[in-house]
DNA sequence: CTTATTAAGTCAAATGTATTGACTTAATAG
DNA sequence: CTATTAAGTCAATACATTTGACTTAATAAG
């Protein structure tokens, strides 16, 4: 009698979801837009005038929005534009790389205030877990030196490192990422911080990024290209970074390639990690952009070769991205010295034909993105900023709490 | 002055929002698990009873869902099951292909009550438009004939047709499905039957019929590899079928292969077009499927050579397609003799490596779907059913009128 | 300079949904 | 026979948006 196979059903939604959405809509709008007046996010949103007023007290009361000098344009009443404060809320962004880990602290509109590096030591978390607990604790306390009652503000810690996670087999990484994969990160980081924690591969968390402050900026279809030590996709579908069933959507590093008979994961050809490979160059080595800018300014043959070769790779790739997901547009961003990324961009052009060939385009079908080292951090700390303000569906129905 | 650049911003929300979302929830878990118990429905959603039975109560009165006899199950107040009503809403589907044009009625549960075919003319939609008028009129009649009230209760007509939609030089189609793409095909179907006309390509089409009724019923995060005429993947994120910017996400038919320094789309060597090449028969043969199952049958050389080369293209796709979307699962149908398709899985195994080699996986990576003529019809009507029925996020938005 | 017009924004009452807590109904366990 | 458990209802309440009238403050027109 015990037919208690568990029922599956998608949660319902009340005011409450209802006002926080609308909330959301809002800040979303001021983003995108800049400053408006609360008649102009009424006729955006479909709201009402008064509606958009109530709101904007309670963000305002928040701390989240404040209002500009007024605004004469023409007969009528002149506004009075609201904006985002930036000081409204702020998130810790980790990256956790292969030799090092970065923190940032960056604030509602995603700017950062605080960086801060630190080399990880081999031996993965054993060792590794009180550098990182250290390092964010050093940014809090920076930041909270910075801004008064930041601490109060703060909506989360995102946690960015190279995927995919959960994944049988992937021990094939010769650097011990696979002991991190491992490990209980969150729980630990969550325990020694006493943040909510958010984790993301490097690709989705320079998506973020790019989707807060960069070239997928006020975008709903977006893929962001991430070549770093890896190479990922960070996808922005429906407005909303997309995960996939198990949060791996866009690892095509280990995408197959098939040529001359063999088949090559897209990692071993198109990353910095074969990049490193082709030149002998070591990875762990803290002046490796400058050696690599440097390179590039002589037109070394080598890294000539490489470019070449990988802007083959990824000429397919961004290809396949098009035909695949049919986004606005492609754009190509990573963790190497922007020169390279420039060289990758322009070696690649022109792109081949796909679906992304139609009238009416208004954006390029590929646009360079940040090349920054500091972007994969700034991305893990816009996940919990994107999870707490921007509108999703997830956070209008009732099990989001 | 005019400063006027449109202000872009999402919709907000209301009370109405939030109930159309709510008897949507309803809808849906009453599709995936059958009828339940109001008190179950409540839990399941995290509604309260109350709002439940406020709910289901509106349900009934319109028909959608009905009581069923009540269940003892231990102690207290036996519940009373409720059911989707399955004559409580009714869709047509069209299907408009290079030779055929196919049209079915469906209800709110997914099944087929009336299916008639039409010899699509050569000329486009200057002969076109008539047959297709016709053929929808008279299942229109016919389920009139079938069901009473049928009219009132008709939410729509889907129509699916080979993609893509409005890309630049798709005329390299000898057919000339490219006349349809010129034409104002919705315009002219809304207007010649009074109904809302929705669009898909036929892979969303099949993705969809493979939600309502098929192997991906439940599951938010699926894949539909549709093999046709073309080839092209239905997606199935978050729940909801994935068009990307412009409804063309998912036609990897266009896709380009490497191999041998030449570049091939995909379509070109995995679609009934290049079996009926290979074999030299003719599409617009009628006893085109009678011949294939032959051929199937007498382990034919020449279809087996064909089976075993697109098998390997088929692999790789579905290694990519997990690879990037991280579904849950891979479904391959088509409009293919049913047989044609279990061979071809039979030659696709074993899959190659992927990210979706995970502890704890309990759906199969590829499953077998649909191989009927009438899949993508009934795809095609699956599609107003869905858009009035499922949960999505666009449902709960104010400018969703 | 005066008046009409336009637009932003507020006020207070009304509306629409979901929630709450007490209550009723109807079964089984002991 | 009684206690317990669970489904479902009732009536009042809470919450967020909407409505329509009103106020404020500017420019345009005569």
């Amino acid at each position: 009698m015990n037919d208690s196979r568990p029922i599956r059903a998608k949660s319902g939604t009340n005011h409450e979801g209802t006002s926080a959405h609308n909330r959301r809509v809002m800040i979303d709008a001021l983003r995108i837009n800049g400053a408006l007046s609360r008649a102009d996010l009424a006729r955006a949103t479909w709201l009402t005038k008064q509606t958009v007023s109530n709101i904007i007290v309670e963000l305002e009361h928040d701390g989240l929005v404040g209002p500009q000098e007024a605004v004469r344009k023409g007969r009528g009443q002149p506004s009075t534009p609201y904006g985002l404060v930036p000081e409204g809320a702020f998130a810790i962004g980790l990256q956790i790389d292969r030799h090092v880990t970065r923190a940032v602290a960056v604030d509602l509109v995603g700017s950062v205030l605080v960086r801060e590096e630190a080399g990880l030591p081999p031996g993965g978390p054993s060792t590794g877990t009180k550098v990182i607990l250290d390092l964010v604790a050093g940014v809090r306390s920076k930041l909270a030196g910075v801004v008064r009652q930041s601490e109060k503000r703060l909506v989360g810690l995102g946690v960015a490192m190279p995927g995919p996670f959960g994944v049988d087999g992937s021990g094939d990484d010769p650097w011990m990422m696979a002991a991190w994969q491992q490990f209980p990160l969150l729980e630990t980081l969550a325990a020694g911080t006493g943040l909510d924690v958010g984790l993301q591969n490097d690709a989705a968390a320079a998506a973020t990024a790019e989707r807060m402050v960069g070239a997928a900026h006020g975008l709903d279809h977006a893929v962001c290209l991430f070549v770093g030590y890896g190479i990922g996709a960070g996808l922005i579908l429906n407005g909303e970074l997309y995960g996939g069933a198990n949060g791996n959507a866009g690892e095509i590093g280990m995408a197959l390639l098939f040529a001359d008979g063999k088949s090559t994961p897209l990692e071993h050809r198109a990353s910095l990690a074969s990049l490193y490979q082709h030149l002998s160059l070591d990875p762990a080595d803290p002046a490796l952009h400058a050696r690599i800018d440097d390179l590039l300014s002589r037109n070394d043959r080598g890294i000539q070769a490489w470019i070449e070769a990988a802007a083959a790779d990824l000429r397919w790739s961004i290809h396949l991205i098009e035909t695949v997901f049919d986004p606005q547009t492609v754009i190509l961003c990573g963790s190497a010295p922007e020169a390279l990324v420039e060289r990758l961009i322009a070696a690649i052009g022109p792109l081949l034909p796909s679906i992304a060939e139609r009238r009416g385009r208004t954006l390029p079908r590929l646009q360079p993105g940040m090349a920054d080292p500091w972007s994969v951090a700034l991305g893990a700390a816009a996940g919990p900023i994107s999870r707490a303000f921007d509108p999703r569906f997830a956070a209008i129905l009732k099990d989001s709490l």
